[in-house]
DNA sequence: GTCGAGATTATTGTACACGATTGAATGGAG
DNA sequence: CTCCATTCAATCGTGTACAATAATCTCGAC
């Protein structure tokens, strides 16, 4: 007597559609820039910390160099930063953003912003919900491996 | 004076985290299947509502024909299901489950269902946070592309 | 100074995800 | 009965994701 798994009562089916969700949200909200949302957070983080190397960028982002390296390359061709092996340690990429990355900042900050707005969540809610996610996030990462088999 | 946007105080980071590592626990927990977390939930879908058409799994799914044929392609490979063109009205085609696929079916609820516990949260919370992720995506769909501009 | 273990980035292969387009099939409106 | 707008699956192009592998580099042991 097994019980069967509903789906529309999995918080995992949850999730996964809400971040289809706030792609496609980003997607329309980021059109105008030609950003995609991978590359939106790459760029918050450059806005955030300045030049870092490529393995920096992917340890914020949760992200490896088969994702960045690709996405990285489409973000230099569209100018939005500029990559090159460090002369310190030619092992590492150095990514920094470029005059035009530093120039929309305030715009791109501001129209996501007033997006934002339209998501309609109170603070207090907004903060909760992202806590009760970051607990699942933090769960989920503690389980070993190998007790899945 | 624009305010920053910090990466780690969004909940779209959050979720978007959140999702990839259920990705990771789903693909350690279905790895003996040889299941990927999309074919898993088509998989409970069929088992769910029994033979559907491409169209309504997309509809369960939130999927549509360019994700689901390709993947539904690879399941059939696999023997977990089989796709043949109604009779009835030759547009669709009936997706349903294999032998294999009812024999699993027991056993892959079971196994998913020991390995969810692991996830240490109790029923109240789990079930309060999943409402929570779905009005957040309840509010972002209600959202009219055209005001993102 | 050279070598090799370990670290770091790039590349490759597989699998989603989705917008846009295509082409066959359907079912009304007239 | 015949168009023709609509429906449906498949296809194509672009862009993630990530495991696995390859290529490159660093630094400490000697």
């Amino acid at each position: 007597m097994t019980k069967p798994i509903r789906l529309n009562e999995q918080l995992c089916f949850s999730i996964y559609k809400a971040q289809k969700q706030f792609n496609h949200f980003y997607a329309q909200a980021l059109a105008k820039y030609k950003l995609t949302y991978p590359q939106y957070i790459t760029l918050l983080s450059l806005y955030e910390h300045g030049t870092m190397s490529v393995k920096e960028v992917g340890q914020a982002l949760d992200l490896d160099s088969g994702t960045l390296t690709p996405l990285m390359k489409r973000m230099e061709k569209d100018g939005w930063i500029s990559r090159k092996r460090s002369t310190v340690d030619e092992r590492r990429v150095d990514v920094s953003l470029t005059e035009k990355a530093e120039m929309m900042r305030d715009d791109i900050y501001e129209h996501v912003g007033s997006c934002m707005t339209l998501l309609n969540l109170p603070e207090e809610s907004y903060v909760a919900i992202k806590e009760s996610v970051d607990r699942v996030d933090g769960n989920l990462s503690a389980i070993p491996d190998e007790s899945l088999n």
